[in-house]
DNA sequence: TCTTTATGGGACTTTTTTAGTCCTATTTAG
DNA sequence: CTAAATAGGACTAAAAAAGTCCCATAAAGA
């Protein structure tokens, strides 16, 4: 449980590797899949999607790539988690309007207070804090 | 991504109904699953871990079913969640020791703090807690 | 003592989610 | 032009979660 999927671990280490070339560089997924043993195709589309969220700007064309855009202490990790894996939450039930059983449920609020606390930690945490 | 299994959210359900009847009620798995709309097996076997646990005190034969053993106040949500789900962590690796990507992995730090800022958050509240 | 209703638990199947692959465009440096 | 890169849809495979089936054991009550 609490488990992140491989997009995020995929992503992680991506920017972390985009990072540490600096600005003038461009890295290219093939490279960092190479690098990290990371299937090269799915790598791929999660620096597609890190691009259309203008997280990492793309270069295209033979010695293409990306290279960072947005600064990484502004995005907050549950921005970043859901961007890459869709809401953050403890349970479908709060983002799925047809739970059928609204009625009986018993522990609908015990269960909030938790994921509360927990999408609080990850506001306050962003993706530059965790790469420190 | 964080989301927690049914198991969890079954056995939250069933425990804070085997509470509310009071020390001096049993509950069956039956009575639960049908008050709830929960698959009656699967509610079995969660019970039967939570006995397992010494968290419930099971009463065989007909009539029979659950009691409250177990003061809630004293299990943290990290023991509760591991014992239905296995070990708390956002990546396999940690638990994992045949990771075939040690050597060149650049993220492990970054997740163990992620890691340890969510365990130490549930060690600190109790399944009490967010029942209350 | 037999029947009924409960827990205990192994083995299996189905469903859902995640991970990974395949294929085809499009862009652009050389 | 060609080669190497991004862009992205469609598909397949693998893993995990959810649920089912079946049989054993326990014990209350007729």
């Amino acid at each position: 449980m609490l488990k992140l999927t491989r997009k995020v671990e995929y992503a992680l280490i991506a920017l972390r590797h985009i990072q540490s070339k600096g600005d003038e560089n461009i890295s290219s997924a093939k490279e960092i899949a190479d690098a990290y043993g990371i299937p090269a195709q799915l790598l791929a589309k999660v620096l597609q999607q890190l691009a259309r969220e203008k997280i990492i700007d793309p270069v295209q064309g033979p010695a293409g790539g990306y290279r960072m855009k947005k600064d990484l202490e502004s995005i907050n990790l549950t921005d970043f988690f859901e961007l890459l894996e869709g809401p953050v939450g403890l349970m479908d039930c709060f983002f799925d309007s047809n739970c059928n059983q609204h009625a009986q449920c018993n522990i609908k609020s015990p269960i909030l207070k938790i994921n509360d606390s927990i999408r609080t930690l990850l506001d306050k945490m962003s993706v530059a804090d965790v790469m420190k």
